[in-house]
DNA sequence: TTGAAAGCGTTACCAT
DNA sequence: ATGGTAACGCTTTCAA
């Protein structure tokens, strides 16, 4: 048990007494304060360079009242709702802004409810962090609610029409799977079927809309739809599902890629052709869509940007700015490759 | 700029007032300290819940010394050396621990050198965690040998042998790339070149050793040997070159199936079958090579595992209990899949 | 131009 | 069994 040599921490006042002068002239020196002559204030720079201090972040935060932290909130990761490449996108750009203003980024998720109170919580109110950006929260998930009710800051991620007075940054989803299922149609199917998300989350809702009202632009009915969870394996069954029903299938939409690999495999498994018998366009394109065989056409999801702008948005909700309008949303586009036909 | 009805904030002060107890009453009281009364104990309690009480954490922290966050430390993110699945499984490991022992994660990654001092060296030295796990640091990295001579407890994720006394958590890479060459050996391949990683990770120094080691074993030599940066283009360049050069070559071990990937698009587009003409074997094993056509055979790494040891090992370092040995090697295993031609 | 002191919310020690 | 108080390291107001 060899007590590691903990260097002793360096305070102001370390400083103060090494320069000759007070504690509160070394902290304003430091923070550039315009009453500190050039003079004392190179002296006093070069002493705390020498003695290699750092701001103990503590000490500033409750004095300050303020962490210069964000939490990145994902709830249920344990569960593979909305999966990993979404996340570390979505990580990308939350990090890119935090670095840009000298910040701090915390985690947090929630990898079942255990904890009675939600990870989050905790957090939040422990004054840990100055805002949160939610992640992929279910759309009816009360721990937001509360959250939002009790004033911290907070980004959502998503699109959430019951909290129309929230703070939220989402993707065009509806135009999404509008576009998708366009393409589809232009390709000349017309019996056309979907996979879609869990029905709770919001993301799913939309990108089922999107569907219906191309196919009913188009005249069209849709052939079937059936639920997954975005995992791969449930887009396998979700596909024999629906091939057992409806064997005349000419396309589907699938509502991820994780998804729409787990239709590929089962379309190979039966022997059909992909575009050949059955079309396929799915949605996100975090990479994994690139890498099928047949690759995957897609909708890209700009998840980075998402990430900056909801960090964003949030620094600005904690100088008290409540941006106007309150919900932004950001235009996907249609990545065609070799599933769809192209 | 309407502002957010912040709730205020309740402290220990304003339990005491309402409970008619001191401050130090009230501290005791909701640690469950033995000293205070069972029914006092209770009265307090109830007043902390109607309240809402939540203990500030930066004054806890000031106080107490110790953050209760540990922080993950991704240097070079932006370069794309070491890519994302990778650091999606540590931080999975990562977090479960951090979640069993209700603590907070932080995040810092170093996109590029702007900052002079690194991120990570600000973040601990601010006392902002009370340790850090330093993921995927290049074996030179100046920042890494500073923080670990100033003290602060540090675990590294790799293996470091220029550095034997730092707590450190690895994978057995030579092992892996023996495993695999040896397998590939087993399916009668005597012409068998590499693609290694940049020489100034330790990882593929390792890699390239086994690589090495099992060759001699069965008295052949390299037909090649290719350096890449771990990314997929990478990958392609350098099968480019070894096509090139060695038009007789019958497999190659990749150190990484990003690097695979792009080894696999290089041979189809020159009309090579893998494994017919060209066995592949990679490694790494994060999601990626399930994908491709045909599924790459690669040696599986425990990254979820590592992450989950490394941040216990904190925990311990953090309570000045210095494991021995001080580094730690997880096995790998080799998952056949077809690339290989099995 | 600079110094002294108060206070941010906790915890722990010394009294009572 | 409980209350008062000092101290953690910092920022900022008030004096000088």
């Amino acid at each position: 048990m060899a007590q590691a040599p903990i260097s002793r921490r360096v305070t102001l006042r370390d400083i103060a007494e090494r320069a000759g002068v007070s504690v509160s002239a070394v902290s304003m020196a430091l923070s550039d304060h315009a009453r500190i002559g050039e003079q004392t204030k190179r002296e006093i720079r070069a002493v705390a360079q020498e003695l290699g201090y750092v701001t103990n972040s503590a000490a500033r935060a409750l004095r300050a009242q303020r962490t210069g932290t964000l939490a990145l909130v994902v709830p249920n990761t344990g569960q593979h709702v909305f999966n990993h490449p979404y996340f570390m996108h979505l990580l990308d750009g939350v990090n890119e802004v935090v670095n840009e203003v000298d910040g701090t980024l915390l985690i947090s998720t929630n990898p079942d409810e255990r904890h009675g109170v939600a990870a989050y919580e905790r957090i939040l109110r422990s004054r840990a962090a100055d805002g949160a950006i939610i992640a992929s929260a279910a759309a009816d998930d009360p721990g937001v609610l509360r959250l939002l009710d009790s004033g911290v800051p907070v980004v959502l991620v998503g699109h959430y029409p019951r909290i129309p007075d929230a703070v939220a940054i989402g993707v065009a989803d509806v135009d999404g799977g509008r576009a998708a299922t366009d393409h589809l149609v232009g390709h000349g199917a017309t019996r056309i079927a979907t996979i879609t998300g869990p029905h709770n989350h919001q993301t799913s809702i939309d990108r089922l809309e999107g569907f219906t009202r191309s196919l009913h632009a188009a005249g069209l009915e849709p052939v079937g739809i059936a639920e997954g969870d975005f995992g791969e394996e449930s887009g396998r069954a979700a596909t024999a599902a629906l091939l057992d029903e409806h064997s005349d299938m000419q396309a589907i939409f699938v509502a991820n890629d994780e998804m729409a690999y787990g239709a590929l495999l089962e379309l190979r498994a039966r022997g059909l052709d992909v575009p050949g018998d059955v079309r396929l366009v799915g949605y996100d394109d975090f990479g994994v869509s690139r890498l099928t065989t047949p690759a995957l056409s897609t909708v890209t999801v700009p998840a980075v940007d998402v990430g900056r702008r909801a960090a964003r948005r949030l620094l600005d909700l904690i100088d008290r700015n409540v941006p106007e309008p309150r919900t932004e949303t950001l235009p996907v586009s249609l990545t065609t490759r070799a599933s769809c036909g192209c």
